[in-house]
DNA sequence: TTTTTGTTTAGAATTGTTCTAAACTGTTGA
DNA sequence: TCAACAGTTTAGAACAATTCTAAACAAAAA
């Protein structure tokens, strides 16, 4: 297959995100395409700017850490990607943005979702007078056994 | 009351809190107890390093901030206090260290403690093979309403 | 096209936190 | 009581994650 034909394959592959970025009134550029095909190509994924460069870099894309740094926080900001609390010294990002939570093994440090469905949280507190929720996160921290 | 006198005083204030330094094996140094006493005063606290820094100098101590992460750091691997997620840019200390969740009002900055009574979770997800919980931490993000 | 507007980039700047090494202080034991 | 030791504090340097800047570039509009 040459390039010409990759190429082809490639943009065929990027119109859905194309038309994802558009939705959310984002150009798209080969960068965001780029990131984009990293991050929702199927299954949920958890990652730093750090480590989604990395991967980048890895694929052969031409990406700088500053750029990737602009996309996960333009796709948050539209409501593509969620940040998760981990770790006070860098920032989770994750492709699952609906409603749900986290197991986090600081051991090995790999994040696990938990569906809501899996967890229940039915005697909510009463809230402070005027205020409503925003949202809720919780994450159980969890390592291995003895 | 004049400065020996108010001195004295500080001295015998400070004898429980050099009791809790000493029991868990911490020198009771000036900047140590000068730290506690603004920490473990009776009612719960909610600081980061550099907020507890600017308390202490208002109150006239004079403290490095290098001293003050050494010690909540410290404080913290010794039990006395906990670290909160709240923000990925910045590390919360909790003078609660018994098991608690929060509020965290995502409007003014504000933290609250939620007693383990206040909350029910009840269904815990089953956890991956040979692992065990570490901890929980749940936060409700609260706003005001409209 | 051409123009406009938004995007990317390298590198500088910023911010929160930790490190370094020298001065200092609490504690211990004579 | 005090010298000696070990732990502590400090200023400032170093570091790591993230954001900013402003110039080059590319997508969309005209």
């Amino acid at each position: 297959m040459d390039k010409l034909n990759t190429r082809i394959n490639q943009n065929d592959n990027y119109q859905s995100l194309t038309d994802k970025l558009r939705g959310v009134g984002l150009r798209a550029t080969r960068q965001r395409l780029d990131i984009g095909s990293l991050l929702f190509s199927g299954k949920d994924r958890h990652v730093t700017a750090e480590s989604l460069h990395d991967e980048a870099l890895a694929s052969g894309m031409k990406i700088s850490l500053a750029t990737i740094y602009n996309a996960l926080n333009q796709f948050t900001d539209a409501g593509l990607l969620r940040e998760v609390l981990i770790d006070p010294s860098r920032t989770y990002f994750d492709t699952n943005t609906s409603s749900h939570h986290h197991f986090f093994n600081i051991d090995n440090g790999q994040l696990t979702d938990i569906s809501n469905e899996e967890i229940n949280l039915p005697g909510l507190p009463n809230l402070p007078e005027g205020q409503i929720i925003d949202g809720v996160d919780i994450l159980i921290r969890i390592k291995p056994e003895d």
